[in-house]
DNA sequence: CTATCACCCACATTCCACAG
DNA sequence: CTGTGGAATGTGGGTGATAG
């Protein structure tokens, strides 16, 4: 058993091969360690064609490399076993209402929820979210794979249309693999993007089941592809990707977002970082800790802050509205963060970045805003 | 014309109990 | 210990209609 640090672990894990995004862009960026250049190529590949990336539930709502596709169509078949509730229900009970909304995709296409006409009830069910059956509806058909997506419109709502006229057709014309070899394909992604990882972490990646992981993990370690190793300080085992490189240092800087795939496994950031994160915007807002939407503060490999961001388009502002040091902070933290959240700001259009002094780095911040 | 408002959409996490 | 299922949790923002 090779033995890896944790430093090595930290810094396999920076290389990552794909690109999970994507809720409210237009007021915070998700695609958070990508440069504007990046964000403008992913826009520019996902959107013409051929196409290079698709929309669909990968870890959770995802752009995925289109040639990931037929491996996940395992997961559009089970569609009728394992999509929420609310959509099995619309599929089972009103079947009609299905038809007659991919007949509408089919006919009038590319169509937002809102663009087709319906006097359907609307629901409250699970998260307070308000859909109607037109939308769950839709949202089923895009799970089962009979509609896809072809961009985001300007309020980021999901136009739909059918996978011929999304998808390029040498994804199309590709044969379903079996489940078995999907899996491993996945778990291949998964450990490309990891370095290394446990068995939890491969499989969060794609929100995968335990066992067909197991299967393709244990298969690709016979493989020789995954090499079981020990990482230090963890007590699960864990598996190395065979060509993953391990550079002495890694330089980063960056903000990510709370759905970042460096961070979205909290167990992984955990042991990875010493950082412990958790999503607030559903928490209620006197019990929020730090605040409604949190970027942490990637520098070299250690994340060394936190900043609750929100872009005030009124104003023309970002603002920070409260900032934390961690205990890895080194002292150029400041700086190097107040460069990141101009820049962030430069890029969401807005001219001022605005802080308020909350927090341990709150008044390191306000002095260099003040001092701009 | 601007301000306001209603409407619609956004689909994740975390803790906990319990079964195997 | 691992996995699973249930329960509980929110507000931001774009758009287009309407009021003033």
């Amino acid at each position: 058993m090779r033995a890896v640090t944790r430093v090595m672990s930290r810094i396999a894990l920076l290389q990552i091969d794909s690109v999970n995004v994507v809720r409210r862009a237009h007021y915070l960026p998700l695609f958070s360690r990508l440069g504007p250049y990046d964000v403008e190529f992913l826009h520019r590949a996902a959107g013409t064609a051929p196409r290079r990336f698709f929309e669909y539930w990968g870890h959770e709502a995802s752009y995925l490399r289109v040639d990931l596709q037929p491996a996940l169509r395992f997961r559009m078949a089970e569609a009728a076993d394992v999509a929420w509730g609310s959509m099995r229900r619309v599929w089972a009970e009103q079947p009609d209402l299905v038809s007659s909304v991919l007949d509408e995709v089919a006919t009038r296409g590319p169509l937002t929820a809102r663009e087709i006409e319906h006097d359907a009830p609307r629901t409250k069910e699970h998260w307070g979210w308000n859909w109607s059956h037109v939308k769950i509806a839709l949202e089923w058909l895009f799970y089962s794979g009979q509609v896809s997506a072809a961009r985001r419109n300007s309020s980021f709502e999901r136009v739909y249309d059918l996978p011929g006229r999304v998808l390029p057709r040498s994804v199309i014309d590709t044969p379903t693999p079996s489940p078995a070899e999907a899996h491993r394909t996945l778990v291949r992604a998964a450990a490309k993007a990891h370095g290394v990882g446990t068995g939890q972490c491969l499989r969060d990646y794609f929100r995968l089941k335990p066992k067909p992981t197991a299967d393709a993990i244990a298969e690709l370690v016979e493989a020789g592809e995954l090499l079981p190793v020990a990482v230090e300080g963890w007590k699960r085992p864990a598996y190395l990707w065979h060509a993953a490189s391990l550079p002495r240092r890694a330089d980063a800087c960056a903000l990510l977002s709370p759905f970042d795939s460096l961070i979205f496994e909290r167990g992984r950031t955990e042991r990875l970082f010493d950082y412990r994160f958790r999503l607030e915007i559903y928490v209620p807002a006197p019990k929020r800790v730090y605040g409604y939407y949190v970027y942490s503060f990637l520098l070299g490999e250690r994340i060394v802050a936190r900043v609750d961001l929100k872009g005030d388009r009124h104003l023309g502002a970002l603002l920070v509205q409260g900032a934390w040091a961690e205990p890895a902070a080194p002292t150029e933290t400041p700086q190097r963060l107040w460069a990141q959240l101009e820049s962030l700001a430069g890029w969401l259009g807005l001219g001022d970045v605005a802080v308020a002094p909350r927090g341990d780095l709150g008044p390191a911040l306000k002095a260099l805003a003040d001092s701009t």
